[in-house]
DNA sequence: CTCTCTAGTATTTAGACAGCATGTC
DNA sequence: CTAAATACTAGAGAG
């Protein structure tokens, strides 16, 4: 059936007046929504699932509700964002929530589409459950990540409290393929609509010792091994992704690609900033080649990216973060191993991310086919390779039922008002996954020592059974973070401000990943700890003073790329680490104005120099749009101090300073300019 | 006595979410 | 439980 015929006339404004004709999957689970059926679609990835979103997001609109999209990253929500951009085209006002974005005003109510994490979902949840009442339409994508022991509780508990405040909700989920999707859909109420069809047709292959098995028949590879099939797909006009197990596996294998290939891309034809790249990483990209990890800048992530979209990348060596990151398709994709370290074994990774590694396979309009090999290095790792394709699927299991995660959900329950008894916390499980799947009475046990923990530690109140959250117990549930961390914190609030010891219980919070450490850093670890008379040497100890000494570097302006050599980690690890810090510092400033307004003051200012990663000195004129923290220590340095000092300094004293052209410091003044009127209105 | 090579041993290993602010008759 | 690559170290042997 075509487009027009199923959608009002002017919906084809979204789709640039394509009226194409619907896949069998994309009709069949529209219908079923229009019948107001709750529908999970499993079919592979890029087989136009977002299009079904469209379509009822719309459908829901016309009946004026709102609709949420939620997914599993904020790199796939500003990906979904900008697709759903078009539906402007109809009216609909779209936008996104998550944390980290301050662009648009996440109000809801201004709002027909909300974009957003499954964190940032459950947040605004139980911070405020009455928009519920708006919504009409809630998109779970992927929602197989039910499964991820570490986020998948999150999800579920969206999931969850939508079943049981307002089962009229539609809900429309979007899977990987999975054994027990049926499972899945009597939990939600819904229907399945199950499709193998793929927008570009898959061929898949096991790499065994110098052949290309495929279909059973093998093809004898030659000296250069799985590389000759790269070969292959490069001469023949396609991109290839190989997938690693490690950074260094990553880094080494794109470093061996330049040896076997060499496409010289006009390097200054790429217009890329300098220094974003070292030598050596410049050297690959001038041949077509690079690796992509979560250890490189976001600047950089965000360049190799755009440089693989645009072709001048044409070999690609990646750890799972591209995995299951933004749509980013290659003709060939290699995964070169099977197994990965993690809780002490090396073992096979899970079939779903097999699929979604290798469903990067093809790309929808230039390739006519896309190939997905699997590497086997050993008699065995050929049988659970076999197993992959052969589609021995794994169930998606309820991760809910760790004693932290009750903990915290229970204080949002209690804090939201969601349940306000046993009775009703066991009512409100009673809906979830978990319940499903196991016996929910033999986690009684689990709530009442949640409660207990709750209640004797302040957060929570009790009378005559009911309970209620206090201000402390509200203001961790609106924090979002682990009320163990908020303890923590509170303590923290007794000792005597000091940045380096304060940053140790930051990162001591369980909210933090602290940096793993080696045996190399234990002598200035012991240092850090007696230094501060801190008799705990366990491991989380160690890793805390680890990752505080890291963020000290950090806010005193030593440069990211120096503390990334000395402590052997990437930029990105000190990125990412700096937004966790942000995120908990700002916890302690809310908690400081709480228990203690004397530190207010210096709990404010650590937070913003964990934010931009500054000096005390020029957390002024940061303020000044444009102006970060090199830019800052520049001016600083020269004599600039203040907005003041800025805001009536001469253009031409400003371009002189190193990294200033003239147009920058004419902007930078000028918005020194604003700031500083707007401090005097 | 010192340097070098080697065999055996120790070490290391992917990724990434959350808060805030704002509008207005 | 189901790894593999690399960094490190002690000790032998050469000069």
């Amino acid at each position: 059936m075509k487009l027009s015929e199923i959608t009002p006339s002017e919906f084809l404004k979204v789709t640039d007046n394509n009226d194409f004709t619907l896949y069998e999957h994309q009709e069949e689970a529209v219908a079923k929504l229009r019948e107001n059926k709750n529908v999970i679609v499993s079919v592979p990835t890029a087989s136009g699932k977002t299009l079904i979103g469209y379509i009822s997001i719309y459908d829901t609109y016309l009946k004026g509700k709102k609709s949420m999209y939620i997914v599993p990253l904020r790199s796939l929500a500003m990906e979904k964002f900008s697709e759903l951009l078009s539906l402007r085209n109809l009216g609909v006002k779209v936008t996104m929530s998550i944390g980290d974005y301050d662009v648009p005003p996440s109000f809801v109510k201004n709002y027909d589409v909300i974009i957003a994490t499954s964190e940032r979902a459950d947040s605004m949840l139980h911070r405020d459950p009455d928009i519920l009442n708006y919504f009409g339409l809630v998109i779970i994508d992927e929602i197989h990540m039910i499964s991820d022991p570490s986020r998948g509780p999150r999800l579920e508990t969206v999931i969850s409290s939508l079943l049981y405040l307002n089962p009229e909700i539609l809900l429309l989920g979007l899977s990987a393929t999975v054994s027990n999707i049926q499972e899945i859909a009597e939990w939600m109420n819904a229907e399945t609509v199950v499709s193998n069809f793929r927008a570009v047709p898959l061929e898949t292959g096991i790499i065994f010792k110098g052949n290309l098995i495929t279909d059973g028949e093998k093809k004898h590879l030659g000296r250069d091994d799985e590389v000759s099939l790269i070969k292959e797909s490069i001469e023949s006009g396609g991109q290839a992704l190989v997938f690693r197990n490690s950074r260094r596996n990553a880094e080494k294998y794109a470093q061996s690609m330049v040896n076997f290939f060499d496409f010289q891309n006009d390097f200054e034809k790429l217009e890329i900033p300098p220094d974003l790249f070292n030598e050596a990483q410049a050297n690959m990209v001038a041949h077509g080649v690079m690796f992509h990890h979560a250890g490189l800048s976001n600047d950089q992530r965000t360049m190799i990216e755009k440089l693989f979209k645009q072709g001048y990348i044409k070999i690609l060596t990646a750890t799972p973060t591209l995995a299951a990151g933004v749509n980013l398709p290659a003709r060939t994709v290699i995964i070169r191993d099977i197994t990965r370290f993690s809780d002490g074994y090396s073992k096979p990774i899970s079939g779903i991310e097999i699929q979604q590694m290798i469903g990067r396979a093809g790309r929808p309009k230039y390739d006519k086919k896309g190939y997905g090999y699997i590497y086997a290095a050993s008699p065995g790792m050929l049988r659970v390779a076999e197993g992959y394709l052969t589609g021995e699927l794994e169930p998606v299991i309820s991760r809910m039922d760790s004693n932290s995660l009750i903990r915290f959900n229970v204080l949002a329950l209690i804090s939201s008002g969601i349940a306000t008894d046993l009775k009703g916390i066991q009512d409100f499980y009673g809906k979830t996954l978990l319940a499903a799947q196991n016996d929910i009475d033999g986690y009684e046990l689990a709530f009442e020592s949640a409660l207990y923990f709750l209640k004797d530690n302040d957060f929570i109140t009790e009378e005559n059974d009911i309970y209620s959250a206090t201000k402390f117990g509200r203001l961790t549930s609106d924090l979002y973070i682990d009320p163990v961390s908020s303890l923590i914190l509170k303590k923290c609030l007794d000792l005597e401000f000091s940045e380096e010891l304060y940053l140790y219980y930051i990162s001591k919070t369980p909210d933090m990943l602290t940096f793993n450490y080696r045996a190399s850093d234990y002598e200035y670890l012991e240092e850090f700890l007696d230094r501060h008379n801190i008799s705990d040497f366990s491991e989380e100890s160690m890793g805390a003073a680890k990752t505080a000494i890291i963020l000290n570097e950090w806010i005193n302006e030593v440069p990211i790329n120096t503390i990334a050599e000395t402590f052997g980690i990437g930029p990105g690890d000190i990125q990412a680490k700096a937004s966790s810090a942000d995120w908990i510092s700002y916890s302690l400033y809310r908690l400081g104005s709480m228990f203690d307004k004397e530190n207010e003051n210096n709990l404010l200012h650590l937070n913003i120099r964990i934010k931009e990663g500054v000096k005390e000195e020029i957390i002024r004129i940061i303020e000044i749009p444009q102006v970060g923290r090199v830019r800052g220590r520049r001016l600083y340095n020269n004599g600039f101090k203040s907005i003041d000092d800025i805001a009536n300094a001469r253009v031409e004293d400003i371009s002189r300073i190193f990294g200033f052209s003239t147009k920058l410091a004419k902007d930078i003044i000028e918005n020194a300019g604003k700031l500083n009127n707007r401090y005097y209105r």
